[in-house]
DNA sequence: GGGCGCGATCATCAATCTGTCATAATGCGC
DNA sequence: GCGCATTATGACAGATTGATGATCGCGCCC
């Protein structure tokens, strides 16, 4: 299940096929379920960006769907939106009460829908951009922080640059005067030598968790990360 | 303007009374702004909870503030309702592209209102309650009460309003220019080492305690709020 | 007017980081 | 194995950056 994913929770056949039609228009890709049963079921493989649920549902409502959803720890982040075809106060209440989104009554028109779901992505947005991951080791930009596996690893500020350029360019090598545009900046004068030092003080900073290894010496070139050689 | 609190952005009096009054039963403190420039200035202060704007303003329009919101980094995560007295298809998509998360249509029942403002506030990751909790530690937005286990925690309300925000947002580091824009507010001019300041103060209220640890110095960026090191 | 609480600055001290060098170690071609 | 080229490492002095204690000023309440 890819990340723009939508799960659409519907029985009814022709609903459901309208819908897919209009959401791959729109660029999501779709993945059907006819009953709340089989929605949790495929909500145990990778998870999608949101989920759809109709409010009449054969067996498991739409109501006690959303609620299960709410209450896992996996699934409680994930946008949900409901959809009905009833219009009363009592059953919105309720659906927001089991932890709905956004709600939407039918008959409703595709476009209508599209802009309710682009506006719940875009709030449920990205919020866990910048945590890179290689093998154990982790790098998160927006805290600043360096892992691997729980625990942290502390590394200073010009390490952690360099370490953040070799992650997001894993099995690259850089030359040292590559890294001094790209880690020091431009225009900037510091003796080429001077990365070797950075190197090792970030290797010496991972040895202890056996994930040195993993900032390779490219004789002759310079420096490349390689994910491979985590597994040390 | 504390973590709870609703900017409502509404020109006609009797309906901001109104709205006011129901917010505050639900437990919001609103702030109130009578045309878009004015809640564009109060918005250069700390920051509400979620904004609702009406749809005709004197002046710059509801959509148009939406739009700034959406553009400006420090704003572009407000949660924001809409608020109107139309209901035309035409209406919503725009308000939803101009990047609205809801939007009700007048008339509206406060029940509703209020069901709509908590899922969008659920979604945006605030306790309704308006409880934050890091470990042992806790802090109440409304009572305007920090706890660690049963002990409360005396801090003053630059500390309170830091520790808030850092809460919020655990994990993540802020350089202290974020810092001084989203606690002490925009165009205020302070210095920067002011911030290590009331950092300084936050920690020696919680050291009592052993959670001094808890907010951690990221050299050369800033702090970070971090719930391993609570377990100190 | 005189405490009092709070907030902003400043000066100073301490911790940490940085770039560079000298020297040891290693890899590589022959 | 030899010698050259390249990289690793330890040490160091200066530079940054953060922590801390003290001070000053402001608004408020008695």
């Amino acid at each position: 299940m890819p990340i723009n994913t939508v799960l659409l929770v519907e029985d009814e056949t022709d609903i459901r096929k309208m819908l897919s039609f209009s959401l791959q228009r729109a660029g999501f890709e779709v993945v059907g379920a006819e009953t709340a049963e089989q929605a949790l079921d495929l909500l145990d493989g990778p998870l999608p960006a949101l989920v759809i649920i109709d409010w009449m549902l054969p067996g498991m409502s739409g109501v006690e769907l959303a609620r299960r959803l709410r209450r896992d720890a996996l699934t409680k982040d994930l946008p949900t939106l409901m959809l009905t075809a009833r219009n009363e106060e009592a059953d919105k209440l309720k659906s927001f009460d089991a932890g709905i989104d956004d709600y939407v009554t039918k008959p409703f028109s595709p476009r209508e829908l599209i802009a309710r779901i682009k506006a719940l992505l875009r709030r449920s947005g990205e919020p866990e951009d910048g945590v890179l991951a290689v093998g154990r080791l982790s790098l998160d930009s927006r805290g600043h922080q360096v892992a691997v596996g729980e625990n942290p690893v502390r590394v200073g500020p010009t390490e952690f640059r360099l370490l953040e350029l070799l992650m997001r360019n894993p099995d690259r090598a850089f030359n040292r005067s590559q890294l001094l545009d790209r880690v020091w900046g431009r225009n900037v004068y510091v003796e080429e030598r001077t990365v070797d030092v950075h190197v090792l003080r970030l290797r010496r900073a991972l040895s202890p968790f056996g994930m040195d290894k993993t900032v390779e010496t490219v004789r002759g070139v310079g420096y490349r990360l390689s994910p491979q050689a985590s597994t040390g």
